[in-house]
RNA sequence: GCCCCAUUCGUCUAGUGGCCUAGGACGUAGCCCUCUCAAGGCUAAAACACGAGUUCGAACCUCGUAUGGGGCACCA
């Protein structure tokens, strides 16, 4: 059996689309099950969509996830150069060997031709829309009159066969027929001299030994053409699978950034890996969670690791069905995985989005916080309203009232509030075990439930009445802020409380 | 308009002719736990799109219909 090479070909466009990403987590997958190899090739033969250090986005998003490649950009390999816009004349040279043989030919035709020519097909609702073969053949006379009148600039374009049927074994879906009527004479070289995606990428896997294609749904449509080509030039054509494509949230068409992006609650659902990555979602839960839509383990295990992925990855196993993205699923298992981190090292991620938010933060006190917030926080980004009261600068309660729990009035809260000051200030250890017990105590000793003078604290210290537990968040705080932060919130009610004159 | 693909709980999925009174997970609801919020535990509601075949037997095979999706560029 031939070695498994696999390649994940991504344009730089920009940062990836998550659909992509798991496009690439499949195919590594696959690769890696059978010890084969996964190579990276950019497709960079559209020079007007072309962007600055999209390359860079995409090697770098890539190890984020624990993607290595075996042959590509930065890591070389045998069958280089691995960017398209360094292989041009490979390209040039088998385009012109087509129309030598006569399996292709010059097409002289002008955009504003073909806008029309595709107009019309429209409207007349023609069978096969798209190019009209118009230079398909032309006599040697016609073809100079075209070559001189437009100055010599043509496109290549492929001359499908017009009758007969191209079946495509899909390795998901079965055979798959078209009839050769209903497809087009796609252009394969470019009239800047650079080729479209299907030549590039059927002479590219051809030359690279690809051994099994593994891409998006949407191509499936194109699959014959570049079946056909593989013919044309004589070539075996690698195994092909057409993956699922990815919905959006609600199942309403493709996802992506332009469409509803999101998600039946309303909420903005992220769509580029670096979107992905800025929201505060691990890499590991990532490709887990990417793992689990349109394949799924064998047995009911939801969570799991890389490395138990591509021991169970077969292709047999992927739903062929495009599925809705289950953004819900990614926030829980997002969840799953900050809550099973070791503590030190979640601080050290939770870190830069603190620093983002333009928090200064003290280390320690990150350190001693993160074990109270781990199982609170779905996504790194989540930390930040979780603790930004240990970071402000300058603490101030805005809403007094807020102190003032059910069934309890200004006044009660205020002498609540002065009895757990001296409580505190009188502590010999500030350990959140003494705080409590000290406060427990008080709340029994004064009839008040020990929840109330809890949530007058919580607002008094945080300025939240949701936080972290009450005395662990005091105990990271410290002693003085925390004392002094009540302080205020006596000031405040006593202020309040006060008639006005 | 034409071509192509798909169709199991709200969602992601298991299921490859009898193991299915259809399993798991997320989400939802209830209860327990509880200093808020979570996490955790328990419980519940919730699906084979429809119609014809094939077969002793169909979620699984075939054909139609419906619905959803993809494609019809000198974009990939």
């Amino acid at each position: 059996m031939k070695p498994v090479r696999v390649r994940f070909a991504p344009s730089p466009t920009g940062p990836m689309h998550i659909g992509g990403v798991r496009t690439a987590l499949f195919n590594w997958l696959f690769a890696r099950h059978h010890q084969g190899q996964f190579i990276l090739r950019i497709e960079d033969t559209d020079q007007k969509r072309y962007v600055e250090g999209a390359l860079e986005l995409i090697t770098e998003g890539l190890r984020w996830l624990g993607l290595d490649w075996d042959e590509g950009p930065e890591v070389g390999g045998p069958y280089g150069p691995y960017i398209q816009s360094e292989r041009l004349e490979r390209y040039q040279q088998w385009a012109n060997w087509l129309v030598e043989q006569g399996k292709a030919y010059r097409c002289y035709c002008t955009e504003e031709r073909l806008t029309r020519v595709r107009e019309i097909a429209e409207k007349s609702g023609r069978r096969l829309q798209g190019y009209d073969r118009h230079c398909r053949n032309l006599s040697e006379e016609e073809r100079q009159r075209l070559h001189d009148e437009t100055g010599g600039e043509y496109v290549i374009r492929f001359k499908m066969p017009l009758e007969g049927q191209t079946v495509i074994h899909d390795l998901l879906r079965g055979d798959i027929t078209f009839d050769n009527q209903e497809l087009n004479d796609l252009v394969l070289l470019k009239s800047d001299g650079f080729p479209t995606y299907h030549l590039a990428n059927v002479v590219d896997d051809h030359s690279m030994e690809i051994s099994h294609i593994m891409r998006a749904e949407e191509w499936i449509p194109t699959a014959p053409i570049h079946k056909q080509l593989y013919m044309a030039f004589g070539w075996e054509m690698p195994q092909i699978a057409h993956l699922p494509v990815l919905l959006n949230p609600n199942g309403k068409g493709k996802m992506s950034k332009r469409s509803a992006r999101f998600s039946e609650d309303g909420r903005a659902v992220p769509v580029l890996l670096n979107e992905f990555r800025e929201a505060g979602y691990l890499p590991e839960a990532i490709d887990n969670f990417l793992a689990t839509v349109g394949w799924s383990f064998g047995d009911d295990r939801e969570i799991f690791t890389l490395a138990e992925a591509i021991e169970a990855f077969e292709l047999g196993r992927v739903n062929p069905a495009g599925s809705a993205f289950p953004i819900h699923k990614l926030d829980w298992m997002n969840g799953t995985y900050i809550r099973d981190m070791e503590p030190l090292r979640l601080a050290q991620l939770i870190k830069p989005f603190l620093e983002d938010a333009g928090f200064e933060v003290n280390i320690e006190q990150l350190v001693g916080i993160v074990p109270h917030i781990q199982e609170r926080i779905k996504t790194l980004k989540e930390a930040i309203e979780w603790t930004q009261f240990l970071w402000v600068e300058e603490f101030v309660l805005t809403d007094p009232e807020a102190l003032i729990q059910k069934k309890m009035d200004a006044e009660g809260t205020l002498q609540a509030l002065r009895g757990a000051y001296d409580v505190l200030v009188n502590l010999v250890d500030f350990a959140y075990e003494s705080q409590e017990a000290a406060i427990r105590q008080y709340a029994e000793d004064n009839g008040l439930k020990a929840s109330q003078v809890f949530n007058i604290l919580r607002v008094a210290t945080t300025a939240q009445q949701v936080s972290p537990p009450l005395f662990q968040s005091m105990a990271v705080l410290g002693r003085e802020e925390s004392l002094s932060r009540i302080q205020k919130a006596i000031d405040s009610l006593e202020k309040s409380n006060q008639p006005s004159q």
